[in-house]
DNA sequence: TGTACATCAGTGAACGCGCGTTCACTGATGTAC
DNA sequence: TGTACATCAGTGAACGCGCGTTCACTGATGTAC
């Protein structure tokens, strides 16, 4: 953490910082190597004792942001403690202050076009949060008679998608509905859990 | 359409075709205003003849997308025949048939960083979209008794979110889920309006 | 029908810029003795 | 404790490249007479 003298010491770290915030500046295509090298107070070329190049910078940050996740969203099913509806209601808003609190790891794993099976490190890391939202789904479904329980991935997928389509149109500068993105979550799997049977309907 | 001679007659709308090619292959960032010109066979310099520059060029392919956008949506509703569900699903299968269809459009509108308040001829096609969208929400809406009507507005933007989560995540390239894009939509939006009381619950 | 001419869409050369990447180098570090 | 030395993280100059934008120009067009 200190200042190990000239040879930095943290560049790797560092470079992976500088990386983050400019990606939450400009975008991860707005992001350039060089001025996340300078960011770091580093040139461009030291980049290179650390990284292979400026995707392989970027894929370090979908990493890191992946692990992060999977974190998360651990700590917020809690086991699906004290139930499993409220844990699940947790990591629906888990999600969206991920995407809030570390919005450069967020574009580095979702809008840098770097796919997942990049290579077997990130896929490993990102298998584990899908594996968490997987496993907190199942839980909450085993509250359901088997007759009418579907898929586990399809309702996990349609979480995830009501998550990020939430971040992406609403949690984003220049807001397009009068409602603050974690109301608009809530309230929509909310909705989403009553048609599953999970919630008693109100009539 | 026809080649109109020498002065190519065309070169506005042809600067937008190849743009819109060049933002689907490369996402919005990864266009080129040198590459489009030299695509649609012309040097960059012809591209100021008809654009303020490359980002005049990218907000005219999201305002020819809204356009389309809005009349896809507004066919699918079609006033809400033969019925108001019926209609309402038919909608958000439009939407994803957008999406698919018009990538390059698509990008443009949500995915190039442009914001629909940047200029008020871009407001105001984005604001018709929202309002086809917006209108057959309440249309569908006022099949439940007052007392457990939520907000149009915020309904909408739940189909919103999960319609955009669906085409981010799942349909594109590199695939998350062994679901295709249309069923994960169309049950995604089903449960959803049971959830709502729109759909009796089978059980 | 034929000619002179104004228009203006597209040319091509040039600009300054920042990019990612390479390379031989330098100099602080920590270790061996 | 003091000195010699191998290590290797970071330097700085250089590269070729494509970018967006500007400018004076050119030449096909369609129109006036």
């Amino acid at each position: 953490m200190s200042k190990q003298g000239y040879h930095h010491g943290n560049l790797r770290q560092a470079l992976v910082a500088s990386a983050l915030a400019l990606i939450e500046e400009k975008g991860p295509t707005g992001f350039t190597l060089s001025e996340a090298a300078k960011r770091a107070g580093v040139t461009p070329a030291a980049v290179y004792r650390h990284f292979e190049g400026r995707e392989d910078l970027i894929v370090e940050c979908a990493r890191q942001g992946y692990l992060i996740f999977g974190d998360v969203l651990e700590n917020a099913w809690n086991d699906g403690k004290p139930t499993a509806l409220a844990a699940f209601s947790a990591t629906g808003r888990a999600y969206l202050a991920f995407a809030r609190q570390y919005p450069g790891h967020y574009m580095a794993m979702f809008e840098s076009g770097i796919s997942p099976n990049r290579s077997t490190e990130l896929s490993k890391v990102a298998e584990r949060a899908d594996r968490v939202m997987e496993h907190a789904t199942g839980a909450l479904m085993a509250h359901l008679p088997r007759d009418r329980r579907p898929p586990v991935a399809m309702v996990s997928a349609h979480i995830w998608a009501m998550s990020h389509g939430v971040v992406e149109l609403y949690a984003r500068e220049g807001n397009r509905a009068p409602y603050a993105p974690e109301d608009l979550l809530e309230s929509g799997i909310g909705v989403y859990l009553r048609g599953l049977g999970l919630i008693r309907p109100d009539y």
